[in-house]
DNA sequence: GCTGGGAGAGGCTTA
DNA sequence: TAAGCCTTTCCCAGC
């Protein structure tokens, strides 16, 4: 395709924030938070109405190339066309040098955020809130606030005997980032209650190493099965609970 | 676009492995890890040699959903086009409904890896390695062994007392899991050298509440500053170094 | 195959 | 704005 043409096609599209299609061979470069060349190559260049450039190659799901909300220029250059983009916090560059496009298309679509429904967390979370008793018997939330609200699920319940029990829900195999996170939570309600709190830590599996410093920490794991309905709701149920004695590891 | 016509040029891309890129009014839906629908609007399709599928609106370089290495099929609806992707483990569903058709590119492009030349962590961990007295007067390098190499750049170092040194290196501001990861890492070398083990943290900047935790482990926080090269070299330089009294938190 | 961990993480929500 | 944290994180390198 002819530069002038695709310079005046892209100049429009960036202009009416329609998404833009180019592919062709290029040549890439940035540099900001990294620094990074593309020698010459066949890539698919996106740009979106909001300014977010990604380039592309014929594999995996994110791009090799990417830029967020920038300022973006076109040019042509000697037998090539130039797209500039730029950022300024952080400080970024990205340089794409097409010496031929194959492809361009322009495309005016809504900028509006697709909306999504989605059956995720928050449902899991409200399933969970609505009887604590799946985990234990005499689980009773105390406390919900936002000031708690630290994870997926960061639940302040009180246990049958009256001690303070801290919950960590994670959707995934939990991993030792969920337990310092719970820690964290267990010794911030031992500040603010003055009294010994317990942790529980909910997920559908844990990680070896994540087990190990969660009995360090004199926490408890439970696991958790949760299924999805394609309605986009979702159904939580505890499927075992394990509960072990502390172990003094080294760690 | 005819979905007759829409269903032979896909299948023909993905028979070739070819980059596929749709775009028009569809619907979504995808059941796996989590469950999603998207109604019906004007969306961005991208289908890679690999397999990998990703949906796109028209902001954000994320895309709204996608897949990877799926099994793709294509069948025509009534009055629609249906895209359809599968994957086994973890199983995951993703029905595209498209209801028209407005452009369909298919273009071949090799699937090989796109190389990038970047200066990355690697030459960063390379340039210290050279030289760790930039860090610290008579700081040697004792172990970069692969069993030791856990982070960015997990070196084991004697400084000039003789004392065992981990340092851990981060490229952005460092947060409470850098803490703790180099705790980790001071307490294996502890445990294997049998001997008390200084750990320093090397990083732009840490966070606020990330500081007091490696005050509380008596780890050391060093300023890092470096300059990218945009000939994909990285140097490497110490601003300055905070070395403070380990200060007993109630963390 | 599972696991640990980085990433130019991106993106969202709340203080 | 900065900080904290989730994500269908993705992706890669080791074992």
């Amino acid at each position: 395709m002819d530069f002038q043409k695709a310079k005046d096609e892209i100049s429009r599209g960036l202009l009416g924030k329609e998404l833009l299609v180019i592919i062709g061979s290029c040549e890439v470069d940035y540099f900001g938070r990294a620094t990074s060349k593309l020698k010459l190559g066949k890539r698919l260049v996106l740009i979106k109405g909001d300014g977010s450039v990604s380039i592309h190659q014929n594999r995996l799901v994110r791009p090799t190339n990417y830029m967020l909300s920038t300022k973006i220029g076109c040019d042509l250059g000697e037998s090539c066309l130039l797209i500039k983009a730029q950022r300024q916090k952080p400080l970024e560059f990205l340089r794409i040098n097409f010496f031929s496009i194959d492809e361009l298309v322009r495309h005016s679509i809504e900028l509006s955020d697709d909306l999504r429904l989605s059956g995720s967390e928050r449902d899991l979370n409200e399933a969970l809130m609505q009887d604590l008793s799946i985990i234990e018997d005499g689980l009773k939330p105390i406390n919900q606030q936002q000031h708690f609200r630290k994870g997926i699920c960061d639940i302040v319940a009180q246990d049958s005997k009256g001690s303070f029990v801290v919950i960590e829900l994670k959707r995934r195999t939990a991993d030792f980032d969920a337990v310092t996170q719970l820690h964290r939570y267990v010794q911030e309600v031992n500040k603010i209650k003055g009294v010994k709190t317990r942790g529980i830590l909910l997920a559908p599996d844990i990680r070896k190493r994540a087990l190990e410093l969660l009995y360090h920490f004199g926490l408890e794991f439970a696991k958790l099965d949760f299924e999805l309905t394609s309605e986009g709701k979702e159904k939580a149920k505890i499927k075992g609970l394990q509960k072990k004695q502390r172990k003094i590891t080294s760690f």
